[in-house]
DNA sequence: CTCGACTTTTGTGTATACACAAGCAATAAT
DNA sequence: ATTATTGCTTGTGTATACACAAAAGTCGAG
């Protein structure tokens, strides 16, 4: 039922999100049309969507390739990905549902067993979770969309921080703050606290690539 | 040297957000092709396209329309657009530059006569100029990119607005409040006055639609 | 007259073929 | 030896043709 040119966008995402098509990799569409066993036309279709969800970028005539945007660039999306994720934690302070508590209590505990056990592939599937859930809880479906839109786009230059194992557990206690004010129907703490939370990232991302010279300005 | 996509993809925005294609129209691939003198394929590329920044619905095997959502979707919008800009207005009013002062000084006399002469059409100009100019004063283009697609999609549903005379009046004394918080480097009041700039957009569509009876639910 | 099954038509999804621009290599001219 | 020009290769942009699903129309049975 699913399209072939679906099929292959989804197939591609999942393998730039993943690490395994790395920023800058070109993607010529015959070669992917032979790989997936199709013609040129549901690749370039792919192609495009992934262009248009800002994974990949389409020059006329040049080709397309994995984005690789400039450090600056990644920060600023950061940036604003933090506001979205304020803006959801807020609307989930003021809305003050208790089965939201409850589903955030869950992810938070799923979150913490990983830790415990310092599983970081764990963690992260836990983290996901309870960021959607955040997203969700907003009660905004628009807002939830577009925020788990960038949390994808963000998701290759997030990966590397949660192999730090003390990053990990501090991603966890950030979480309990959060949960905490979101509780308490604090809007305003539930909103710095999930602002602070994303912002880290951002600045842990610089950091990295500082520290191993990468080759981008 | 623009593909025959782009030229497509573009002209086809332009008719929706002008409201030449209202919500709900159908778009015939078949169709588009003759009229434009092209194939189908370009055709296609350029509904991807408007389908990603969200202008049209495509749906598998049943055709693409221009993308009507229901009212609460459209309200959910505007909440979103608000804290967008609500969050460009806090760091234009953090930065403190002052070439953005003047920026926004010349939209805001722009505004103003346009107002006077209750030209909505030139108020319209002066208007989109104004928001650009705040988004672009955040000084994260990413951000900025942003709130201009979303304002883009939410076009077709604000264009009514401005007709009415007091409404017009009304959106330049907000204005004005605004470009007066930022100057006097206040964010929290620039970000709150932003964000109700926009949100009574959302909630005069609302009131709008309801008194009109429109066929959406 | 109404309802349902069958046929026809319409429109999308995909494949293939051609057109052409960009990059590259080899050759020729200075 | 260096550089410019030309031809070749590669890869994208577009056109056309076919396959098939969904909607629309038609006909017959009750």
């Amino acid at each position: 039922m699913a399209s072939a040119a679906d099929d292959i966008s989804e197939r591609l995402e999942a393998e730039i999100v993943e690490g395994v098509l790395p920023p800058g990799t070109r993607l010529e569409e015959p070669a992917l049309a032979e790989r997936f066993g199709v013609s040129r036309t549901p690749v370039r279709e792919a192609l495009q969507r992934l262009s248009a969800s800002g994974l990949v970028e389409l020059k006329p005539r040049r080709g397309t390739q994995v984005l690789n945007p400039s450090i600056g660039r990644i920060v600023e999306m950061f940036e604003v990905m933090a506001e979205l994720e304020a803006v959801c934690a807020r609307l989930c302070a003021r809305r003050g549902d208790p089965d939201l508590f409850a589903d955030l209590r869950g992810w938070l505990a799923r979150c913490a067993a990983a830790a415990d056990t310092g599983d970081a592939s764990a963690y992260y599937t836990a983290n996901k979770g309870f960021h959607s859930a955040i997203y969700r809880g907003s009660g905004n479906l628009f807002l939830s969309q577009q925020a788990e839109l960038l949390h994808l786009r963000l998701t290759p230059f997030r990966r590397q921080q949660l192999r730090l194992p003390r990053r990990l557990r501090q991603s966890l206690a950030e979480h309990g703050r959060i949960v905490a004010a979101i509780e308490a129907g604090d809007a305003a703490a539930a909103e710095a606290a999930q602002r602070a939370h994303i912002l880290i990232q951002g600045e842990r991302f610089a950091d990295l690539l500082a520290q191993h010279g990468s080759g981008r300005e």
